[in-house]
DNA sequence: TATGAATGAGCGTTCATTCAT
DNA sequence: AATGAATGAACGCTCATTCAT
């Protein structure tokens, strides 16, 4: 089973998908990924994937409902419950400092996201333009996770470790920073050369400066 | 004349622009950054423009040497040079500290860059998908200003004021930390409610204490 | 079955085509005959054939291709076949004279050209102008039966019934006068009154006494 | 002055054209041979002729009149004249038998018809397209010299040179003969290698005991 | 469930032609 | 006389989607 089979039977984990479906999903993610939604035609997925282009429609109404099908999930189940499994160990105390934190989160996570690297790209993509995706995102993502981050990050905040401004702004600034470097090194220049390990850790201890208290 | 109108004229500057071209320039920009180079159609652009679809091939051979046209100019003409002057100012010692030279920097271009915000957002959206764009953006951005920006950079280190990181990774945080700002500001969620005053300073700040010495 | 389906049955005999595939063929043919192929629009043939213009595009992918996809069969399955079949009675000394060859061929020949007329025409207009048709040309028909005409001509000229030139000459005058017969008949001056009868029997002289020994 | 300008101030004798009308008159000689009538845009006949596409139509209301203002002109200036100028001298006794007047046709028109070449090309291909193409031919080639030729013919017949058909059929034999040739030569097969003498020969000969009386 | 022929709207592009300059 | 910007219809072709099998 290849790395991205895995990928797609965790994304779909409990929904039965036929040996066609899986690999119109694969397919669909390669080309999304690699063109952007809307410049990828059905008929291109649907001969990537081995399959009949009527296929494709058997099993999503639309062109869009394929898209959907691919991010809803991702969001649902590989972003909310990894930010969330880590959000237990911190808050049971696991991690005393942020910067334990956020290592073990860059840590854990550089496989991981080097797997989702697809999905994210076109999620980064397409959100722009799908209103709907936004909507997804801040209800799964943002409110699913968003009174565990505010007191996670306000624990912090009362331990003295990060400054005191709103945590959403912290999210924020975290957040972009991570997947600055993401898009960055895998995105814009994914030819140059680059010193992940250098970067990855240059990236945690500016997150880290960047947030801490400094006198 | 409009808000628009003068982007435009700015842009291209020194070239000769027939009315009707300017009219498809403006057209294609806010069509690109709305639905994105591929969802959008020339004839929707000649509509949006108040030309004849034929009117748009006249002046550009094909429908991505428009996206080029826009793009291109917004590279050379907007980009380089407003980074370029700073550094002469910072370079003359007009600023002592970095904090200054950032402050200065996103003061500046808060009204500048709501108005490059839609080609900004073409840019960041297509980048990925046109190999040439990258290396227009690696030439004409990169290049013509990496020696400055390293020299800059360099200075401040030297000073003491940043921490002894490759000057390209300095770069990169800093950047994609502003990005990140504008990015989840207009691109992600314009339609949340935004301190832009307070989250622009706090961004500042977290640059500022992200890259500083710390002891 | 009209006329013309049988002449498409013919030429595409062992290939399985959809009825609709079958009309597009008919449809084309008549139109390429008609206006030449430069100004035979594919929504024309469309129409014409009572499909969507889109199905022209699923069993061909370009006009072009649909174009070959005529003359192709039209080359190697009723050009070359019938010019040898008759060769084989020839040689089997089925003939002893040109004048039984020649006269065999008009006649036989007669209604067959009459069917295979507007593919005919379209091969001669458009030979000039694609390569690829010349390059086939000459392998399928000139190759296939250059050596058998040869023969032929030479077993004619060892009898002493044709003049001492090389075979490629006879060959050259004798058809070009048996075509421009055709074309003068059916492409130039269809709208003059010909005596079919008689102008066929004064062309096959002519071919005999221009090519006969005189003495 | 090349051989193509001096074959445009032959057909134009006497009409004044401006330089860009010489120009432009070439360069669509030059696509129409090369690529058909309805291959060409206007905008490649401009940008070959180097002038503005809206200077063609100042002087030729549409594409069509610009193709016949060609051919018409070379039907009754070049066409008509050179055959009725050889036939006074076969009427003035010049030419005893057919074969010198075969052969002087040949011998004088061959550096001619090189020359006109294109513009034969051209007349060939899209005759069976215009009609009016079709009417201007049988006007100014048939009628201005049917007659003379009948005469002509008859005159052979008369001193038993050739045999007794219709002169119609006479002059169709003859001419498909001659045209068969340089069709062959210069449109069909230009690419293979011809011994030009010999077969211009062989024609001659070919015609000549084609219709010569045998006994 | 899966196919792939069929569709017709729409795509990016080219066309012959017009007209203000 | 000549230009070249402008046009809008038509071009060859692709699209997402449907449906009989």
């Amino acid at each position: 089973m290849s790395e991205e089979e895995r990928l797609v039977e965790q994304l779909f984990a409990g929904e039965k998908l036929t040996d066609k479906q899986k690999k119109i999903i694969l397919a669909a993610i390669e080309s999304f990924s690699e063109k952007g939604y809307s410049a990828t035609s059905t008929s291109e997925i649907a001969k990537k994937a081995g399959v009949a282009e009527g296929t494709i429609f058997r099993h999503y109404k639309t062109k869009k409902e394929l898209l959907l099908s691919i991010i809803g999930p991702f969001m649902t189940k590989l972003i909310a419950p990894y930010i969330v499994k880590d959000f237990h160990k911190v808050l049971d105390q696991k991690y005393d400092h942020v910067e334990d934190f956020l290592r073990a989160t860059m840590e854990n996570r550089r496989n991981v996201v080097k797997r989702l690297l697809p999905v994210i790209k076109i999620l980064l993509q397409e959100i722009p333009f799908h209103p709907e995706l936004r909507e997804q995102f801040l209800n799964h993502i943002a409110k699913d996770t968003f009174d565990r981050v505010t007191k996670l990050i306000k624990s912090y905040q009362e331990k003295g470790q990060i400054i005191d401004i709103p945590p959403a702004s912290v999210a924020r600034l975290a957040v972009t920073s991570l997947l600055g470097f993401l898009f960055s090194r895998y995105v814009l220049f994914p030819e140059l050369e680059w010193d992940d390990e250098a970067e990855a850790e240059r990236t945690i201890q500016f997150i880290l400066h960047g947030l801490g208290k400094t006198e």
